[in-house]
DNA sequence: TCTGGGGTCCTAGGACCC
DNA sequence: TCTGGGGTCCTAGGACCC
């Protein structure tokens, strides 16, 4: 039966929410009709472009460039910062509205989804038509425009709602390939990057088209298991199901860029301490246990390199997590200037079997663990360094983070 | 005041076992 | 006067996504 699944994708959906609360409070200009960006803070070293204005983007900016480099390229460019409990409510609300019109969504990112109207027909006889009245009924209700892929897979659907931009609806079927596939350049194809767009260059391998028909065996040859997914999505195949049941996480990870390059251990330590509270009461929240932990890094050369273990007994709490990533820390780092450090949760599991047992069993002894820990570092770095309160004091100072994955 | 943060998936290579 | 090979688990690093 063929499926028919739409993809629908936020413009620039950062600058457009932004845009929208900054005219709510009473901002003058609609950012989106002026060269303007939503970018990181550059004083905490977070100076890239989160998503950009369609003016902007004519003067070359692209997402995730410096701004910097933007200011370059436009000196009357204008930055606003992020806002994300914000994007979190349009979000919300976009996919509550969207959920109406078909069970089966699946959330991609903050500002995506698929909906699979397979099996609708009865319900919806012209799909463009349908597609037309979310476009406009967007607009209406919420005041940013979407763009909506239509296809028989998700892929294709993907592809789709990323030609011509704003406010349009586009097919991507299979008698439209030739036209509207096929003629792309190669690193247009989703998951196709920079370092893989280079390598099929090098192959000779310019257009979507190209790779379609490229041979299997070149392919494996340089791209081994990648070889098969390359071939099939040139083609334009797909069998993945639209998946309304948000799936476990398979990691959990909290990262920060340091004000300065850190180059003291106990500095860096500190930082872990509440990176571990930060991740084990997210893992808590779940409740999930994690198996392996890692400790991550990035140095003033942008060089990344990390550690990890894998525990026995996989763990959520904060003061295990605390002590496994000192561990991790005193055998890994190279002494070098710390720009970024962080903490990865890997082997989630929400079954820990005995474990259970064991840890309810032990939980006085783990809450005083916890306040060993403290002790330690109180002990080590004085009084004031990293109570739980100072602690909070901290975190509200700094800006808040984004959950889901960004959109462009 | 140049280069974020949170994810998923894959691969190569080492240790270890039989 | 020699060091095979399959399987599993683990670690480190990297590509890609939004």
């Amino acid at each position: 039966m063929p499926r028919i699944i739409f993809h629908i994708d936020v413009n620039n959906a950062f600058l457009s929410w932004s845009a929208i609360d900054l005219l709510k409070k009473g901002y003058p200009i609609d950012i989106r009709t002026i060269p303007s960006i939503i970018g990181g803070d550059e004083t905490k070293r977070r100076g890239i472009v989160l998503a950009k204005s369609p003016v902007a983007k004519k003067y070359g900016i692209v997402t995730a460039e410096t701004i910097y480099s933007a200011r370059k390229k436009c000196p009357k460019l204008q930055v606003f910062p992020a806002n994300y409990s914000w994007y979190r409510k349009c979000s919300k609300d976009l996919m509550n509205y969207l959920s109406q019109y078909t069970p089966t969504l699946e959330q991609f990112s903050i500002d995506e989804c698929f909906l699979d109207f397979t099996g609708t027909s009865f319900l919806y006889h012209d799909y463009i038509a349908v597609a037309e009245k979310i476009r406009k009924e967007v607009k209406e209700k919420f005041g940013f425009t979407v763009n909506i892929g239509i296809a028989s897979n998700k892929l294709c659907a993907k592809m789709a709602s990323d030609f011509e931009k704003p406010d349009k609806i586009h097919t991507l079927f299979p008698n439209e390939f030739a036209t509207k596939l096929w003629p792309l350049k190669v690193g247009d194809l989703f998951m196709v990057g920079k370092k893989t767009e280079a390598k099929l260059m090098s192959l000779g391998i310019y257009t979507i088209g190209d790779l379609s028909q490229a041979p299997l065996s070149l392919l494996k040859k340089h791209f081994k298991n990648q070889a098969i997914f390359l071939k099939e999505a040139a083609c334009g195949k797909d069998d993945s199901e639209v998946v309304s049941t948000s799936e476990p996480n398979k990691c959990i990870s909290v990262s920060e860029t340091l004000q300065y390059d850190y180059q003291d251990g106990s500095k860096l330590k500190k930082i872990l301490f509440y990176q571990a509270e930060e991740v084990g009461r997210a893992l808590r929240k779940k409740k999930m246990y994690a198996k392996t932990i890692a400790v991550t890094y990035k140095n003033h050369c942008f060089k990344s390199y990390s550690h990890q273990m894998t525990l026995v007994n996989p763990t959520n709490i904060s003061a295990d997590i605390y002590q496994y990533a000192v561990l991790l820390f005193d055998g890994s780092w190279r002494e070098d200037a710390i720009r970024n450090i962080g903490i990865r949760l890997s082997d989630l599991t929400t079954t820990v079997h005995e474990q259970v047992s064991f840890f309810e069993k032990h939980q006085e002894e783990k809450n005083n663990k916890v306040q060993e820990a403290i002790d330690q570092i109180t002990s080590k770095y004085g009084a004031n360094s990293i109570m739980p309160a100072s602690y909070h004091e901290e975190k509200r100072r700094q800006p808040e983070k984004l959950k889901e994955s960004q959109g462009n």
